[in-house]
DNA sequence: GACGTGAGCGCG
DNA sequence: AAAGCGCGCTCACGTC
């Protein structure tokens, strides 16, 4: 018999019921009711989304397009859909369109009832619309990447939750056999987890008395003189601050909570009217001297406990240990996951438990001061407080989780972390006057620049349709306004195939002054908006900026930067470049040095493929790999060597070779997007005999018409890639390795640790690999780098790192000894540490003058 | 007014 | 047969 909802007649019509009338929907006759239905002998609920369900699908009623391949999949594992399990959609109803948060969460009633009264011990959420109805309440970012392949324990409706993509996104991409692989994955973890989770009425639920506010000054003092008496062996510990980052006058520790107990948090303000400066005195005394005590220390980003133990306390924490984001990170590489609000929930199921106090962690000015003083102490104490209990939590899961491998990637990373904390300590120096100076400057040349551009007859035309001037800054409006006003023919859509596109090359394209001022007009706001005024609100006490360097956030496990973010500061174009970087300049007396690793993609390559050709082209020095592929790919065998060195000409081809070919062709494009970019690209520049490139291939194809020619370029890039993929056999070879090893493990593994999984394709296959293992060599070296620099007492610091850049703050007199132990690290010992390497590696330096701005550095020129 | 998202663009 | 990849930040815009 089966248990339903509703009737368990096909559909039932909405108006007879009286749940849905809150809704409002409009429900006629095409949209249909549809109610739950199925056995759930294995007391499991699957909730599938609908909006992508119409009524007259035909492939399935509850699931959908994709229904019976899941009941197939199900099948493998003895499984039944009807027979053992219940299925009901996130919203009753079918309809052709999204549903609204306010009618998802209507519906959601009928979910809440029907696990009232059937008492499921497990629900799967099939597809993004039932993630979204489900966590809607607790949290944002409710996508299926990030929450696919959980169990997590919803205490708040007594669930096992499981969160997995809907099989429709299989159907959809049929010939894609690694979405299949890993979409059976998923489903195994799925149904493993039903087989083996005990009921969640026998799992214990956190305990939120574990936490011991101090607010008695003698208790605290007694707590902190019983750790130094008898040190743990591990100590996790937390701090609550009046921001993100220390160096302001007046930024403050509001609270300090630690654990080394599984089920014991302490908890007590620290910096805070509620002590006598005498009193603070002596606790802070006492807790300096813990940080250096024996213990172990671990907390959930140490990098964060540390710039703010050595800044507010003045005290170095000894014996870091553990970083629980860090591991967090390590265990799992997808992105927004590390967080420890997450983190919590998806292993103890702790929701919200932030709620009260997150308005007042979150910065209220344009200094970065946050209202933790204001908030209610002791809700702020017991919030410190279950933040440590669960970093020690995390501690013990994660240490039982890690393997070898992943642990080899974690350490480098807590080491990392640490080398980047001093990074972000001594920050970069930065002309403020400058910056000032230049922004109020732009400012006024765009206010000018705009009402210049607003006369033109473009602009009246769309006024004359709209009833007012167009935003230049709204991609909105210039898509009215070319398209639609003038007629212009679109050029192509946007990413989300929406809208036709408005960007750079578009503008480009349309080949009007208008567009072309436009897109002048748009980088100036670029580098007014996203540089000069960053860089000016991050500018601290001590005139100087210190952007963050993390290790937690990126898939790849690159870092990443930010406030402001030191990695895509403008280099390519002149005037961007010399208007931001004119005012990153050194310490005073001092220059700013930096090296970066040269063609390390490539060299990465190698080394994971072993590719003898590709290889012997890194060990020779006088053969060019990229020139050869050039020759190729522009049927220049006869150009002589010295065409190649052309800036204008052969150097060019060779750029947009590398760029247009080589490296998408490693990374899965193929040679129809290839030709058509270098097509672009190239077609107009002149050959060693004068002619341009769609000349020449004229001459070679014997063709006339500008498309034959194209045509016949396309099917030459094609035989070019063929042969391209002879000549690298083995690293052909290795690609199509690695995707099996992807399609049949899930997983794939970089040489330095780590390993990446998720829902990967095969360019991501090859290219995490490269570009992970890249940035591990650079952060290795920025590591022992430092450390030397700190040992030997030097008056030269790393500032900053962008993916395979290390960017020194020199002094000049130890200039010869900054590059000798930079390259003695960076290309020597780091191969006698990461035995992988099969290749030499090269740096080349770039500097500046003595107190001389970023904007002026030149390369170094080899002695 | 806060928040999320899309488009666009800066870097490797 | 075929989608190069990864980030952070700003602005505009629509929804809650």
């Amino acid at each position: 018999m089966t248990t339903s909802f509703f009737d368990d007649d096909d559909f039932v019509t909405t108006s007879t019921d009286h749940l849905c009338v809150e809704c409002r929907r409009d429900v006629k006759s095409l949209y249909k009711k549809l109610p739950a239905t199925g056995n759930g002998s294995l007391k499991t609920l699957i909730i599938a989304d609908t909006p992508l369900l119409l009524p007259e699908s035909e492939s399935g009623k509850h699931i959908g397009d994709g229904e019976g391949w899941f009941k197939d999949q199900l099948r493998k594992h003895k499984l039944n859909l009807i027979e053992d399990f219940w299925i009901i959609g996130t919203t009753l109803c079918r309809s052709r369109s999204e549903y609204t948060k306010q009618e998802m969460s209507l519906c959601f009633s009928n979910i809440t009832k029907f696990i009232k009264e059937n008492k499921p011990k497990f629900v799967i959420l099939l597809g993004e619309h039932a993630i979204k109805s489900w966590f809607m309440t607790r949290f944002s970012n409710l996508t299926q990447e990030r929450w696919r392949g959980l169990c997590i324990p919803d205490f708040e409706r007594g669930v096992w939750v499981i969160p997995i993509y809907h099989p429709y996104y299989v159907i959809a991409n049929e010939k894609n056999n690694l979405i299949q692989s890993q979409y059976i994955r998923d489903l195994e973890f799925a149904i493993n987890c039903i087989k083996t989770k005990p009921n969640l009425k026998n799992v214990t639920k956190p305990d939120f008395n574990d936490v011991v506010i101090m607010k008695d000054y003698d208790q605290v003092i007694s707590e902190l003189s019983y750790v130094l008496e008898k040190p743990p062996k591990f100590i996790c510990f937390d701090y609550e601050t009046t921001g993100l980052k220390p160096y302001r006058q007046g930024h403050k520790i509001a609270s300090i909570s630690y654990c080394y107990d599984y089920h014991k948090a302490f908890s007590f303000p620290y910096q805070y009217p509620h002590w006598k400066p005498i009193q603070q005195k002596q606790i802070k005394l006492k807790w300096c001297e813990i940080l250096q005590n024996p213990s172990l220390k671990i907390a959930h980003n140490i990098k964060f406990e540390d710039v703010w133990s050595r800044i507010i306390l003045q005290t170095n924490p000894a014996h870091w240990y553990w970083c629980s984001m860090i591991a967090a990170h390590s265990l799992d590489n997808r992105s927004k996951y590390t967080g420890l609000k997450f983190q919590s929930f998806i292993n103890w199921g702790l929701p919200n438990y932030d709620k009260e106090i997150k308005p007042f962690l979150e910065s209220v000015d344009d200094r970065g001061f946050n209202r933790v003083m204001q908030a209610p102490l002791n809700k702020l104490l017991l919030y410190g407080g279950i933040d440590s209990l669960a970093t020690f939590w995390l501690y013990n899961y994660q240490k039982g989780a890690m393997n070898p491998h992943i642990e080899k990637g974690f350490d480098l990373f807590v080491e990392g972390t640490l080398a980047l904390a001093d990074v972000q300590i001594h920050g970069i120096n930065v002309d403020t006057a400058y910056y000032r100076d230049t922004h109020i400057e732009l400012d006024n040349r765009i206010e000018k620049t705009e009402k210049e551009l607003l006369n033109y007859e473009e602009c009246k035309k769309f006024e004359k349709a709209y009833g007012r001037l167009p935003n230049l800054g709204s991609s909105k409006d210039l898509e009215l306004m070319f398209f639609k006003v003038l007629k212009l023919e679109p050029i192509k859509l946007t990413d989300s195939g929406k809208n036709n596109a408005v960007d750079a090359d578009v503008m480009s394209k349309l080949n009007t002054p208008l567009a072309k001022a436009i897109t002048d007009l748009a980088r100036i706001k670029k580098v007014n908006g996203t540089y000069l005024l960053q860089f000016i609100k991050e500018i601290d006490d001590d005139g100087r900026i210190h952007p963050f360097y993390d290790l937690s956030t990126v898939k790849t496990y690159r870092g990443s930067s930010n406030g402001p973010n030191f990695q895509n500061i403008p280099v390519r174009n002149e005037e961007a470049k010399k208007i931001s970087r004119s005012g990153i300049i050194p310490s005073p007396g001092h220059k700013i040095l930096d090296f970066d690793y040269g063609a390390i993609e490539v060299r990465m390559g190698a080394c994971y493929t072993k590719d003898p050709v590709l290889i012997s082209y890194i060990m020779d020095s006088s053969t060019d790999m990229h020139r050869d592929t050039a020759m190729d790919i522009f049927s220049l065998r006869k150009a002589p060597l010295s065409f190649w060195k052309e800036k204008k000409t052969g150097n060019k081809l060779r750029f947009f070779t590398k760029n247009g070919f080589v490296f998408p062709e490693w990374y899965g494009s193929y040679y129809k997007n290839c030709a058509k970019n270098i097509w672009r690209e190239c077609s107009e520049i002149l050959t060693h005999e004068g002619i341009t490139i769609k000349e020449h291939f004229k001459r070679i194809s014997k063709l006339n018409g500008d498309a034959a020619v194209y045509e016949y370029f396309v099917n030459h890039v094609k035989k070019v890639e063929e042969a391209y993929w002879k000549k690298f056999k083995v690293f052909k070879q290795w690609q199509d390795n690695q995707y099996k090893y992807y399609e049949e493990t899930g997983l794939v593994k970089l040489l330095s640790g780590f390993e990446c999984k998720g829902y990967l394709g095969r360019n991501e296959i090859v290219n995490y690999a490269f570009q992970g293992t890249a940035f591990h060599g650079l952060l290795w070296s920025l590591t022992q780098i430092n450390a030397e620099f700190q040992e030997r007492q030097m008056l030269s610091k790393v500032i900053g790192q962008i993916h395979d850049c290390c960017v020194i703050d020199t002094h000049p007199k130890e200039e010869k000894l900054v590059r000798q132990i930079s390259t003695d690290i960076a290309t020597k010992r780091i191969r006698e540490y990461f035995k992988w390497i099969i290749v030499p590696l090269i740096i080349e330096w770039e500097e500046t003058k003595i107190d001389e701005c970023w904007y002026s550095k030149i390369e170094t020129r080899e002695e």
